[in-house]
DNA sequence: CAACCTGTTCGCCA
DNA sequence: ATGGCGAACAGGTT
């Protein structure tokens, strides 16, 4: 699931445990999500400490502990869901199954992080301040500005534009739905050229994108409620899909090494009909 | 049984 | 040196 905006939405999954303490940290930690973190750190700070607050940035999460225990400092937990991550809120009963690798237990509740595929990351840090992993550099693709936009797309002419919308560093959490549905939208061909994008065809992808991250957020980011019929995304998964402007049965290519879906007729590389010709 | 998958990183090659 | 591509990661689902 996580991309943007189900990021969101997992993080405020564990809003429940706001202010509370935990009181037992259950963990898998050989698992390749702990890859690069000290865990026996982790259970020492986080034993005791309140969960006082989180945000997303893109597809990660920063989680703020209170110190405990006699260490000085608050504690940092960096959680990326990878591919099939998912954060949950379960009672106090809960007992860990193979694919959750991470239970904070509260009084009255657990918070789980479960992944099984891992390609999902864990980080921790005790400090002050938030740690050096957690960049603040890109922008949030919902407030992307125009010049913030068309210098990435300038840097990277070379690749389809399928593949510059899914690299991070530029389009902070977008990922292949997303992506997909924002080159739908502005009636871009996937496999077009970065630098080969017409005028109007980048100013119509720069609104898409911010629509797409805005309304996912809003629709999903709350709680999960299913975008409107008509979006893409609906359409996307089966080898049956269907344009939802007109039914025309879409199109699947690699592009970026990604599967893509897409509509031939509304996203044609040739000017439309309806563009304005050139007379001789 | 084989192919496919909402992500990132690394090694190789241009 | 930089940029881009495919493979690898691990396991569930179709």
């Amino acid at each position: 699931m996580p991309e943007l905006a189900e990021v969101e939405y997992f993080r405020r999954q564990w809003n429940a445990g706001l202010g509370g303490r935990v009181r037992e940290v259950a963990l898998h930690s050989r698992k390749r999500v702990f890859r690069g973190t000290n865990t026996r750190e982790l259970i020492r700070c986080l034993t005791g400490a309140r969960l006082l607050g989180s945000i997303a940035r893109g597809k990660r999460m920063l989680f703020r502990f209170s110190s405990a225990n006699a260490t000085p400092a608050q504690s940092w937990l960096g959680i990326h869901l990878g591919m099939t991550g998912r954060l949950q809120c379960a009672a106090v009963e809960f007992r860990p199954g193979k694919h959750d690798h991470l239970v904070l237990y509260q009084r009255d509740r657990a918070l789980v992080f479960q992944d099984a595929r891992q390609f999902g990351r864990i980080q921790f840090d005790h400090g002050e301040t938030p740690p050096l992993w957690w960049d603040e550099a890109t922008p949030e693709v919902s407030r992307m500005t125009r010049g913030f936009f068309d210098t990435f797309l300038a840097r990277h002419a070379r690749p389809p534009i399928k593949a510059v919308l899914l690299m991070q560093s530029g389009f902070s959490g977008i990922g292949n739905w997303m992506a997909d549905e924002i080159l739908w939208r502005a009636k871009v061909a996937p496999h077009k050229q970065t630098g080969e994008l017409t005028s109007s065809e980048r100013a119509r992808t720069f609104r898409a994108t911010r629509f797409v991250a805005r309304e996912s957020l809003r629709i999903i980011g709350a709680d999960d409620s299913d975008l409107p019929r008509t979006w893409l995304i609906h359409e996307r998964w089966s080898a049956r899909g269907k344009c939802p402007k007109h039914g025309m049965v879409l199109r699947r290519t690699t592009i970026g090494g990604r599967t893509t879906a897409w509509c031939a007729t509304c996203q044609s590389s040739r000017a439309k009909p309806r563009d304005p010709v050139e007379v001789a």
